[in-house]
DNA sequence: CGGTCTACCTGAAAGC
DNA sequence: TGCTTTCAGGTAGACC
């Protein structure tokens, strides 16, 4: 479920929580998540957490002697909750603190994961990456030049975590739909005025999305509900034969590389 | 290299 | 009602 903006939101979430606070342990349930879970964690024990950052949809939660990279995959959360608070089904990976609290890792479909990073290097994960989409080296010049003489479609050319991270399904959809692009057309045979169009919407769909998150979820710390989830404006994701918000016309599914995507015939060119 | 497809898993929803 | 099928917000790795 989670694209940039809830991974993002997540990390505002527990980050005051946790940021300075001491590892009394760490229990892993169920260590076959995407990969299995490498001992090497075990290392963050009785380490004060200095650091909370994301690249990617990847948390990377940092101490002295390393880092612990938590990715959500497709069903995954993330809680902060008092450590006395019985385990659900499918929690997976417990960090408790010292203070009191837990934050578990709960991931129903187990595509999420946990690695571990030593201190200075770059987990090999990382190395393929593109750039992040809310930095200045995501840009117009950036995007369109990556896309030349690409002959895949748009919508999968910005979901390629190679070109630029964070842009999943949910996103490529609304994006495309804001910018009025098809999603079936090639990335390489879009004009350099289109990329500067798409660019800044790329942009603000996942700020706005974040924002959203921010505000709605200000009770990370709660035991029930489903912290991460957010109730979001989407123009066209999951409003297959629903009216465009604009013209009214019946809004089409298509599958692109076995993903689904809605847009709107007479609006996206 | 680029493009395409599969595999990993559970559970909710849709189909019959 | 209950069984079966389909589909889900991700992404590495295999293949051509």
């Amino acid at each position: 479920m989670p694209e940039l903006p809830e991974v993002e939101v997540s990390r505002l979430g527990i980050t005051p929580h946790m940021l300075g606070e001491t590892i009394k342990s760490i229990r892993i349930h169920q260590p076959q998540l995407r990969w299995r879970v490498p001992d090497e964690v075990m290392l963050a024990e009785h380490q004060v957490i200095c650091e909370i950052t994301r690249r990617s949809k990847y948390l990377i939660i940092t101490t002295a002697v390393g880092s612990i990279i938590l990715h959500l995959g497709m069903s995954g959360n993330l809680r902060v909750i008092d450590n006395s608070v019985p385990l659900k089904k499918h929690d997976h990976i417990e960090i408790e603190l010292e203070n009191g609290k837990v934050l578990r890792l709960n991931d129903p479909r187990r595509f999420g994961a946990c690695l571990w990073q030593n201190p200075n290097e770059q987990h090999a994960t990382f190395a393929k990456l593109g750039p992040e989409p809310l930095t200045d080296d995501f840009d117009v010049e950036y995007l369109y030049e990556k896309s030349r003489n690409r002959k895949t479609a748009i919508k999968q050319f910005l979901m390629d975590n190679a070109i630029v991270v964070g842009v999943g399904n949910i996103y490529a959809n609304e994006s495309l739909f804001k910018a009025g692009i098809n999603p079936k057309r090639e990335a390489g045979k879009i004009s350099k005025k289109r990329y500067q169009l798409l660019v800044p919407i790329v942009k603000q769909t996942l700020s706005d999305a974040i924002t959203q998150g921010g505000t709605t979820l200000k009770d990370f710390a709660q035991t029930d509900g489903k912290p991460g989830y957010f109730a979001q404006q989407l123009l066209v994701y999951g409003r297959k034969g629903e009216p465009c918000v604009t013209c009214n016309t019946q809004l089409t599914e298509i599958r692109q590389g076995q993903r689904s995507t809605v847009y709107c015939k007479k609006c996206q060119k």
